[in-house]
DNA sequence: AAACCGGGGCT
DNA sequence: AGCCCAGGTTT
C-alpha cells in the first residue's frame, strides 16, 4: 500500500506532461480543465481549454457570456451538456456566491455538472483534501494491481474502487497523487499493450504475475447501436437560408441545426416533398429540389448512427424567418453540420 | 440499474 | 467494428 503509493508519487513527478493547468491551483482554472475532460482525451480538451482560458479569463467573464457564445466555443467537443452545466454553474458562483468558488467536496459536488469525480479532482488539487479520483484511469491501474475482476461499471464495482481509492490516497499530498495515478494509467498502464518491462510497479501487480493484464479491467458491455436517418433541408435563396435549434431533450441540445425531417428509415424525394414538415415550410410550388449527397454519410456518435440526407431547396421567392448566408459560421452546430457548410458552396 | 449524452483516435 | 477517453444526469 505504501509502496504504491510512493512509486505513483515517485513515477508523476519524473514523467509528468507540461500542461497549462498544471502550472496553478485556481479553482476556475482546474474546473474547466476537469469538465472538458470528462469523458475526453486531454490532447482533445486542450486546445479548447486555452481558447476558453483566452476568451473568458475569469469565471465573472464566462458568466457574462450567452449560452450561444459558449456553446460555439466549445462546439466539435461533444457532451453538449457539459458546456450548457458550465455556464450555468459559472452565473451561479459569479452571482450568487460573489464569485467565491466552493473549496471543499461536499460543496462541489452540488454544482452542475460537477459528480463525484469532478468534485475530488477540485477539492484535492485546489484544496488538499484527501478526497481519491476514480476516472478510467484509475479502474484500469488499481484493477490491474491488485488483479481485480469485478466489473467497474457495475454498482458493486463503483463502490469497491472508490474504497480502495480512499486506502490508498496520500493524505500529505493528495492533489499530486490523484493526477499521477489518472497519467500513470494514461501513459504506463495504458489500455492496450503496456510495456510492463519498464513499469515501476511490475514486481507486485498481480495481473501481470496472472498474465491477466490484457484481461482487466472487466466491463459490463453495453446495448446496441441505434440508427436514425436524418433528412436535411437546405433552404435556400439569394440571400438566406433557414436554421433552427434543437430543444428537445435528445442528442446535441440547444445547438443549432438545418430544418429537419426524421424518420425510422430512409425516405425518398417524393415522401419528403409531400411530407407535412417539408410543407410547412415550402407552401407552395416554386422551388426545385435535389439531393446534395450522392454517398452516404453516416455520422457516428457512442450509441447512434445518424444516417443523413441533405437535400438542396432552391427557392425564388422570399424566405420569412431566415438567417443570412453569411451569418452561418457564427452559430453552434454539430460536427456533421459543420462539416456540411464548409463543403457546400453558399 | 440502465439509458442517454459526442467526437476522435487507435487497433 | 469495437473499445476507450481525467463522467454526469436522467429515467
Amino acid at each position: 500500500m505504501n509502496n504504491f503509493k510512493t512509486e505513483i508519487i515517485s513515477w508523476y513527478s519524473a514523467n509528468k506532461r507540461s500542461l497549462p493547468w498544471r502550472e496553478t491551483s485556481e479553482p476556475y482554472c482546474i474546473w474547466l480543465s476537469e469538465i472538458m475532460s470528462q469523458q475526453t482525451r486531454i490532447e482533445q480538451s486542450l486546445p479548447y481549454y486555452l481558447k476558453f482560458i483566452d476568451a473568458y479569463p475569469t469565471i465573472f467573464h464566462l458568466a457574462e457570456a450567452k449560452e450561444d457564445e459558449v456553446l460555439k466555443l466549445w462546439q466539435g467537443l461533444g457532451y453538449y451538456s457539459r458546456a450548457r452545466n458550465l455556464h450555468a454553474t459559472a452565473k451561479y458562483i459569479a452571482y450568487e456566491l460573489n464569485g467565491k468558488f466552493p473549496d471543499n467536496y461536499n460543496d462541489l459536488l452540488k454544482l452542475k455538472g460537477v459528480g463525484d469525480y469532478t468534485a475530488s479532482a477540485i477539492a484535492s488539487i485546489c484544496f488538499n483534501e484527501p478526497a481519491p479520483v476514480v476516472d478510467g484511469n484509475v479502474y484500469r491501474v488499481l484493477s490491474r494491481y491488485f488483479g481485480v475482476d469485478i466489473p467497474i461499471n457495475s454498482t458493486k464495482g463503483i463502490k469497491y474502487f472508490k474504497t480502495l481509492a480512499k486506502e490508498l490516497i496520500d493524505h500529505e499530498q493528495p492533489g499530486e497523487y490523484n493526477q499521477g495515478i489518472m497519467e500513470f494509467g494514461a501513459r504506463q498502464c495504458k489500455p492496450q499493450s503496456p510495456d510492463c518491462n519498464i513499469c515501476p510497479l511490475n514486481e507486485s501487480c498481480v495481473a501481470l504475475q496472472k498474465k491477466m493484464v490484457a484481461l482487466l479491467p472487466v466491463k459490463i458491455k453495453k446495448g446496441k447501436i441505434k440508427h436514425r436517418h436524418f433528412n436535411y433541408l437546405i433552404i435556400n435563396n439569394d440571400e438566406k437560408t433557414i436554421l433552427e435549434q434543437r430543444t428537445a431533450n435528445d442528442i446535441w441540445k440547444n445547438l443549432y441545426e438545418f430544418p429537419l425531417i426524421e424518420d425510422k428509415h430512409e425516405l425518398t424525394e417524393e415522401q419528403i416533398i409531400k411530407h407535412d414538415i417539408f410543407k410547412k415550410y415550402i407552401p407552395h410550388n416554386k422551388f426545385s429540389i435535389h439531393l446534395y449527397n450522392n454517398d452516404k454519410i453516416v455520422h457516428k456518435l457512442s450509441h447512434q448512427y445518424i444516417h443523413t440526407k441533405f437535400w438542396i431547396v432552391n427557392l425564388q421567392t422570399k424566405i420569412e424567418n431566415g438567417i443570412e448566408k453569411k451569418q452561418l459560421n457564427e452559430y453552434p452546430v454539430p460536427i456533421l453540420i459543420a462539416n456540411f457548410v464548409e463543403e457546400f458552396s453558399f
